[in-house]
DNA sequence: ACCCAGGAAATTC
DNA sequence: GAATTTCATGGG
């Protein structure tokens, strides 16, 4: 079991429920249970402390970074408060938020099942996959599987998935992620487009899928990741601003954006 | 029956 | 080139 510093800034329900992670659940008493990296653990916060049941002490760096325990995102929350009324409204309600850092191949894949589809069903597509072609861990849950795991596999193989079309889209995924025609972990430092550019060689990639694997996958927190949601929200709140308009931590304001404006679907209606 | 969902590719104009 | 249609599936 894990113990951090106590921390302000962090609400595991706004940040493992808000749609950039489809791998965690929520229990009775309010901790969250899930997979990241090979390991099946449990969180909760006890008085500000954030709590790792089944990580040990040699995982202390990979959980903090997980959480992206080391960035001030009340001072980050200040900054983007000056922007805009509206982005002040949003931070203030979504403050618990942080950007996780997921594996790079499991946001890839997530996010290509994502397009076009709900939340709901894109967390049973994921578990899916998980069961059917993860390794199985010693409590009974899966990990996400490999790129070479999956690029293994046919089209076909995905049925029990139940993806539609996106099932070929995962394959030429897995099949250009393992031979190296993408290389993910160039998308950490290559400049944004051409990270951007690198992604969209894969079918199924496109800017919004590319924009979340780099942000929820490679913590490029510039990336500011435009959906059906986003661009309700643009077209009603912030007319005439685009993504760069927000700055360096541009993706810390889409994700407060599109929080608080699932939470408050009435505020976006289309006209 | 129709519409929508953290879109992108294929087709048509 | 820009606008429209198609692509699978499930819930409201």
């Amino acid at each position: 079991m894990l113990r951090f510093e106590p921390i302000t800034d962090l609400d595991l329900a706004q940040t493992l429920d808000c749609g950039q992670s489809f791998r965690w659940t929520e229990n009775p008493d309010h901790s969250f249970s899930g997979v990241a990296f090979g390991r099946s653990v449990t969180v909760r916060l006890e008085n500000n402390m954030l709590c790792i049941e089944g990580a040990d002490e040699g995982d202390r760096a990979l959980w903090s970074d997980y959480f992206d325990l080391s960035l001030n995102y009340g001072a980050v929350r200040e900054q983007l408060s000056a922007l805009h009324p509206v982005l002040k409204e949003a931070s203030g309600y979504a403050a618990g938020i942080r950007i996780l850092r997921q594996e790079p191949y499991e946001a890839l894949c997530t996010f290509i099942i994502s397009q076009n589809n709900n939340i709901k069903r894109i967390k049973g597509i994921v578990q899916r996959l998980c069961e059917n072609f993860g390794e199985q861990l010693a409590d009974g849950s899966f990990a996400f599987p490999s790129a070479q795991r999956m690029a293994a596999l046919l089209v076909e193989d995905l049925a029990p998935l139940r993806a539609g079309f996106r099932a070929k889209y995962l394959i030429d995924a897995a099949r250009k992620v393992s031979e190296g025609e993408v290389d993910l972990n160039r998308c950490f430092t290559l400049p944004y487009e051409e990270a951007r550019a690198e992604l969209m060689k894969i079918k199924g990639v496109g800017q919004k899928v590319a924009d979340c694997t780099l942000l929820f996958g490679m913590h490029r927190i510039e990336a500011f990741p435009l959906d059906v949601w986003m661009k309700r929200a643009m077209a009603v709140c912030f007319p005439g601003m685009s993504p760069g308009d927000f700055g360096a931590y541009a993706g810390i304001a889409q994700q407060y954006i599109f929080h608080y404006s699932r939470m408050h679907p009435n505020l976006f209606k289309k006209t």
